[in-house]
DNA sequence: ATTTAGCTCATACTAAAGTACCAAAATTTT
DNA sequence: AAAATTTTGGTACTTTAGTATGAGCTAAAT
């Protein structure tokens, strides 16, 4: 914020410095004007490129990492909604024991449904399942 | 490279017009020679504003993603050289049965690593050490 | 030379994960 | 309303994972 104001103040200084050279070439003969008006152009572009420039450098540290999830290959793949819930979850590190205590059903579901994405996504584990659903661009971190 | 080529002709023709407008108002008024300059400082600053967005997007999908293994972290945690492998191939998908194939030692020797593994990374299961891996940066993926 | 740390492997056990098959509600779609 | 899908849950079983303990071997550090 504190650059930005300097870098505004130097730009102003610029054009008032720019607009006295302009009247002083104009006084001394009309071919100048264009020179003038290059050398404005070519500040003003740079000062564009520069305040672009620091704009991004603050909003990269804004936005560390955002993984995008592939929501499309979730419906490829069929993964229901209820399916899909148990498989974050199950990414997480979570047990059978503690998925089904945090969606409220017994264990048994929880099995069935880790059964079912198994074969949706063509793992045998549960660790296969997450390195499949990281490649897949599935999970949500 | 088009594109930049497309909006370098056009900032070339911005400059003519501009450099033709200034020189009409020039013959109509001594005033309107800074309304001139404002405008074409106000051109070429979003002039260069686009074009450094424009270099910008084409830079980004060069860096896609370089996950930065943290060894540092792995020091810390003890790891040892082996218990740090077998931890890699379980973060694959692999069970200990692949992972004693795939690194020519027994099935008891993974088993003994991964207890290890998971009392230096305080885990229960290797859903959550992979997890806990992901979180230190552990993992060269 | 002795200690230390790391790698190896085994046995015996418990716990958890995973499979197979079934079936009843609940919900959504047609 | 009927059909299809999803969600739920159970039993019984097999397999894999994980723990505990002990021990031999090697290489590096003290």
């Amino acid at each position: 914020m504190k650059k930005t104001v300097v870098v505004f103040s130097l730009v102003i200084i610029a054009v008032f410095i720019l607009l006295r050279i302009s009247k002083y070439s104009y006084l001394s003969g009309i071919t100048s004007i264009e020179m003038t008006i290059a050398v404005i152009a070519i500040v003003f572009f740079f000062a564009g490129i520069y305040l672009h420039k620091k704009s991004l450098h603050k909003k990269q540290p804004n936005t560390p990492k955002t993984p995008k999830v592939n929501y499309q290959k979730i419906k490829e793949l069929h993964l229901s909604k209820r399916e899909y819930e148990v498989l974050c979850e199950m990414a997480k590190g979570l047990s059978n024991r503690e998925i089904a205590d945090v969606l409220f059903v017994s264990e048994s579901t929880i099995k069935t449904h880790i059964s079912n994405i198994f074969s949706k996504l063509d793992a045998k584990r549960r660790t296969q399942a997450i390195q499949i659903s990281k490649e897949l661009q599935i999970l949500p971190f």
